[in-house]
DNA sequence: ATTTAATGACCAGTATAATAGTCATTTTAG
DNA sequence: CTAAAATGACTATTATACTGGTCATTAAAT
């Protein structure tokens, strides 16, 4: 028996329009989803889950494909990733390094 | 033996930046991985695998944890994704149904 | 300084994804 | 119209993700 899992529709919706937009990418590109599926080393069913919008693909997997077909992730117009990745890095060096959630019950010891 | 598996550093990056903003996102909200992954339904080891840039899990779960925590998938200045998918899908129909790529050898029988 | 809990890193078991294959259908090219 | 091939859908097997747990370490709060 498959485990329910429920996915807010944002995120349903961001992997559907990333599905369609590699569709597109690979169309314009006149590439038939077996010859993408080849190019990606991967299966033509993964790659039908993954242009179909389905939320079980690997994340690594289904980037990798919209980088094959040129869908931009993220923001075209933005630093490169490392920088991005370093300013992301940078604003988490500032924070605590853990997270401390007092359990502690109240002291209505009184 | 684990299949051997080769990504674009486009690919890598994009997934390494995603988990930081993950990471930056949930320590801004001060939860802790245990609380996230709670949110999230998802067990703390997979959170962990997430944040640190993984490329295995599932993208509607990777997905799914980018939303709770705020992420911006795509550009946040853009159309709604029901928009977006409804333009996506427009552009697919009007190119072919199928790409068809002629196999036939050419014809040197002269 | 001491206590508490968050994090990092594992591991074995179970659930599920990915694969390779098949078959029917339908589009496109000729 | 005909042939060739792309797509859609499905299946059994294999590979791997996800889980729930543990344990050690270390940051944070008192």
């Amino acid at each position: 028996m498959a485990k329910q899992r429920t996915y807010s529709k944002y995120a349903h919706d961001a992997v559907t329009l990333l599905g369609e937009q590699i569709k597109l990418g690979r169309k314009q590109r006149k590439w038939t989803e077996h010859n993408l599926a080849d190019r990606a080393g991967i299966s033509r069913a993964t790659l039908q889950k993954i242009e179909s919008g389905e939320m079980s693909p690997a994340i690594g997997i289904v980037f990798e494909v919209a980088a094959l077909v040129g869908v931009n992730l993220f923001e075209q117009d933005k630093l490169p990733f490392s920088k991005q990745i370093e300013q992301t890095r940078d604003k988490i060096a500032v924070l605590p390094k853990r997270i401390q959630v007092k359990t502690k019950a109240v002291d209505d010891d009184f």
